[in-house]
DNA sequence: CGATTGACTTCTC
DNA sequence: CGAGAAGCCAATC
C-alpha cells in the first residue's frame, strides 16, 4: 500500500455529504497533481474493500465518470439523496458543491 | 517481474 | 469551442 493511495483514501473519506471532488483535486490534495487515473483506480479498485463514498468522486466537469451502466445509475441516486443537483443527466453543479477549493 | 490498463487531466491544434 | 494526443503512476495480469 502506497502512501498516496492511503492518503488518497483518507480525503475521500473525509469528504462530506453533499460535496463532490474531482480526480484532479484528490489527486493535487493527495500530493500527486498529475496522478488523477490513480485515484480513479484506486477508486474503483479500493471501494470494494474500504468503505469509500466513491459516488463523490465526479470527473473535472461534473460529470458521472463511470460509463453507462448500473454504476452510473447507482451515482446519479446517490448523490441526489445527499442533496447535490443536476443540471443534466449526469452532470453535478460542480461551482457550487466542489469540496476543497482550488488554487 | 515486465507489460498492460484505466471511473482522468490538461495542453495543443 | 471541439477533437486528439500525451502524460502519469498504481494496481492487475
Amino acid at each position: 500500500m502506497q502512501p498516496f493511495t492511503k492518503k488518497v483514501i483518507e480525503i475521500m473519506k473525509s469528504i462530506p455529504e453533499g460535496k463532490v471532488m474531482s480526480y484532479g483535486q484528490v489527486a493535487r490534495t493527495a500530493g500527486n497533481p498529475r496522478s488523477a487515473r490513480q485515484v480513479a483506480r484506486i477508486l474503483h479498485s479500493m471501494s470494494e474493500k474500504q468503505d469509500i463514498p466513491w459516488h463523490r468522486i465526479v470527473n473535472a466537469k461534473g460529470e458521472i465518470a463511470i460509463k453507462d451502466g448500473e454504476g452510473r445509475f447507482t451515482q446519479r441516486l446517490l448523490l441526489e439523496e445527499e442533496g447535490l443537483r443536476f443540471e443534466e443527466e449526469g452532470k453535478v453543479s460542480l461551482s457550487r458543491y466542489q469540496y476543497f477549493p482550488d488554487p
